[in-house]
DNA sequence: GTTGAGCGTT
């Protein structure tokens, strides 16, 4: 089977990339966001008209054109605002100094990065290697039991320079055989970063769900960033957005995916360290509330309960417990109130902008995979959300053990 | 069948 790629860059005068396209023909967007993560469709310049086409796209698969893919070069498009194009760029710089902020956080210090997933025989030179194939590697570590000496199953590694580590969190790792993802670790996600709850929970989930079909479909709405997909089987997900806001929106909503509604709520945190609940005001985060309308009351309205008894001051003002409960109660269902009671001070509700850096993964609690060299594809055909018709469903493999009595102990993660 | 792995002896 001939693999066709097609040739993708960011802007017409870049060194194209060529990417793979599925068996039918049409070139997933996710296929696209891997190698140009934010991506959210793609455009050609006509050979005819010499205009700019936008290339079809369907539920996250992207159809080729008339004449099929051909060899043009396709770029890529990002959701307005996010990236700019060229000709716009003077526009940009007019608009406002947060863009600018933007462009400068582009060279940031790097920090260590987990790698989770690895497998036990992976050893530092192992994890250098591989690496290096993404930039100077100035740290590498694997985990290992004091007492065996036996991996643990991660390591770290760190880069000189930041595009690398952006490179390598979005994407994920074949390494001697298993997929790894490499991630912020808990230590690093920077007090600062406002860790908003990008995280949404998927009810009612089918078993036919396949953790790269959720992200087809979610990837409609926004940059998807990771899918979780408990195994066994319980009837719901995860899925995380790059934006929080493309996150809040969906909840509360009844979705159709392959025919079935599913119920989109908050993800409740995992079992937290604290941090982000206390400080943050939990997963209401501090978008509009934190700094700006409310003044900063720390464990305010976040810590729920225990407060109902006390009115609780926000800046200059202040909410008896009725309104307490109302505010909470409009909070837990959208952000309706907070749009009101923000509107009312004069503020927006509207929080900013996406911390850098989210891993861009794909998971499932198994993984099938073919030790040795072949290529791993997705390749699911087209997929029909809509209507329950085909369902290209993927049973999933498991993997095999590799002999090592540790191996057993976590057999199939990674995906 | 509606709430998820694993996070660093420096």
């Amino acid at each position: 089977m001939a693999e066709l790629y097609i040739r993708v860059a960011e802007d017409e005068n870049e060194e194209p990339m060529e990417i793979p396209s599925e068996d039918d023909g049409t070139v997933l967007l996710s296929t696209v966001a891997a190698q140009f993560p934010g991506a959210c469709g793609l455009r050609y310049r006509s050979p005819v008209s010499q205009c700019m086409r936008g290339v079809r796209l369907v539920e996250g698969v992207l159809h080729a054109p008339e004449n099929g893919w051909g060899n043009l070069v396709y770029i890529v498009n990002y959701p307005k605002g996010e990236e700019v194009a060229p000709d716009n760029k003077r526009k940009m710089d007019e608009i406002d100094a947060s863009s600018a902020v933007k462009i400068k956080r582009g060279d940031q210090k790097t920090s260590d990065l987990i790698v989770l997933g690895l497998p036990w025989k992976t050893s530092e030179q192992d994890l250098k290697d591989y690496f290096s194939t993404f930039g100077e590697v100035i740290m590498v570590q694997v985990k290992r039991d004091v007492k065996t000496g036996n991996s643990k199953g991660f390591g770290f590694v760190r880069f000189t320079d930041y595009e690398a580590q952006v490179k390598v969190m979005s994407q994920r790792h074949m390494i001697d055989g298993r997929w790894c993802d490499c991630k912020l670790p808990n230590s690093k996600q920077g007090p600062d970063e406002p860790m908003r709850s990008r995280k949404v929970f998927v009810g009612r989930c089918t078993e036919d769900m396949t953790a790269e079909e959720l992200r087809q479909f979610f990837m409609q709405y926004g940059e998807v960033t990771d899918v979780f997909i408990p195994k066994p089987f319980r009837a719901f997900a995860f899925v995380t957005f790059a934006d929080d806001q493309v996150a809040q929106s969906l909840c509360g909503e009844d979705l159709i995916i392959k025919g079935v509604s599913v119920h989109i709520s908050n993800a409740e945190p995992k079992h937290n360290n604290s941090r982000q609940m206390m400080d943050r005001g939990g997963r209401f985060g501090n978008g509009g509330f934190g700094g700006q309308g409310f003044g900063n009351n720390r464990g305010g309205l976040g810590n729920s309960t225990n407060n109902m008894g006390s009115s609780v001051n926000f800046g200059a003002f202040s909410l008896n417990p009725a309104m307490m409960a109302a505010a909470q109660a409009a909070l837990q269902s959208s952000w309706g109130m907070m749009g009101m009671l923000a509107g009312q001070q004069g503020q927006s509700a509207a929080s900013g902008s996406t911390p850098a850096g989210q891993t861009s993964t794909t998971r499932e609690q198994s993984q099938s995979f073919s030790s040795g060299s072949n290529s791993y594809g997705t390749s699911s055909a087209s997929l029909g959300w809509g209507t329950g018709s085909n369902s290209g469903s993927s049973s999933s493999g498991f993997n095999s053990s590799f002999g090592s009595s540790m191996e057993s102990k976590s057999s199939g993660w990674g995906m």
